[in-house]
DNA sequence: TGTGACCGAATGAACATTCAATTCAGAAAT
DNA sequence: ATTTCTGAATTGAATGTTCATTCGGTCACA
């Protein structure tokens, strides 16, 4: 990752504070910039506009969520194993991140978004690790979108719950519902156990 | 629920659907009017303001989702029938609502909605429905908080997967799903099933 | 002829964006 | 070592636009 200039990163995270706060609208530039303790000019010299502001700030969230989820992960550790790592990754990701869940949510339905529909190499990445467990055959046999937005809405479930509904999680709570998940996404088992 | 009158309901519909297509900014009041086939004025006969609008919005589809969601349910049979046909009756609501979706999740987090965080009968009907399963023993003790969101967590996931992604879903997928989810959410088996 | 629904041009505030002016760091010249 | 020069960084007041909201007036109907 390139070096940011101090100024453009204090701009970032000042616009992300402000759009978790105030939301999307409700952050005049004005805002950001003396949050950011710029000059509203300033802002300009860094970015094109407000969208573009937006936009290279979610590409640049995006850049962290890939080096996050890829922390110890190996091709050579069982695939059970990873799938276990990744999701846990991404959860605490958030956790330590609580203005980016709600940023992203505001941007996702957002004109930005729409407009080009960027390229996302993070979702890129989580889709063709999901490829990959099933056409190895341990995950069944569902599209990849499926199991990606399956096992990260999942994820982005009770990292809200715990952000927003302030309950404490412990790793085993969450390894609990990933390890059901996880019965859920594989082959094996799938009987019904009533009537 | 009261008779609405016809102008109040048009702006309530094209409220809705401009706001899905343009977000929430990006939707001015003299938009709402022309979709609507009324003039800027009419919408402040009806509502004070455009903040009024949106959170009456709000209510006036919460009031449907509870009727949705009730259809066919009944105290007399079983709970685990129940739960299905809850969660099923809310994915069809958010099929063929699918406005209703992008709406919700621009009015959450919004300025609107933080506020005065209204009260939302919705939300405490789904709330009731999980304690009364974990009370008798027939869900696994969690807070009715984290049933709630677990499941209507993943019925609204599907429910995107469908309405956005265009993957056309049958009832059996989804119960499939659903199944999943029930035998996790229940107490017998979680055991683990590997090395 | 009084009342309430409805209209839409006019108003004013909020905001994104611009730009002329200023500062500053460091390269080049002396 | 000191001065000069240059372009990039920074500023914040000014601009123009986009809206939410208002209000005086019209219309239909009792």
């Amino acid at each position: 990752m390139e070096q940011i200039a101090e100024k453009k990163k204090a701009i970032f995270e000042s616009t992300l504070e402000l759009v978790k706060d105030n939301g999307f609208h409700g952050t005049p530039m004005s805002m950001v910039a003396k949050n950011a303790g710029v000059a509203a000019g300033t802002i300009y010299h860094y970015f094109e506009s407000k969208e573009n502001l937006l936009c290279e700030l979610f590409s640049y969230i995006r850049k962290q969520m890939i080096e996050a989820v890829q922390q110890g992960d190996d091709e050579s550790i069982p695939y059970k194993d990873r799938f276990f790592g990744v999701c846990m990754n991404l959860y605490w990701f958030y956790i330590n991140n609580p203005n980016v869940l709600k940023f992203f949510e505001q941007f996702v339905n957002s004109p930005y978004n729409e407009k080009g529909s960027m390229s996302d190499d993070f979702n890129s990445l989580l889709f063709n690790f999901y490829q990959k467990g099933i056409k190895s055959g341990q995950i069944r046999n569902v599209t990849p979108e499926i199991a990606s937005v399956l096992a990260h809405g999942n994820v982005i479930t009770m990292a809200k719950i715990h952000t927003f509904g302030k309950i404490a999680f412990e790793d085993t709570d969450l390894k609990q519902i990933l390890q059901i998940l996880w019965n859920g996404m594989t082959n094996n088992q799938s009987t019904d156990q009533d009537t």
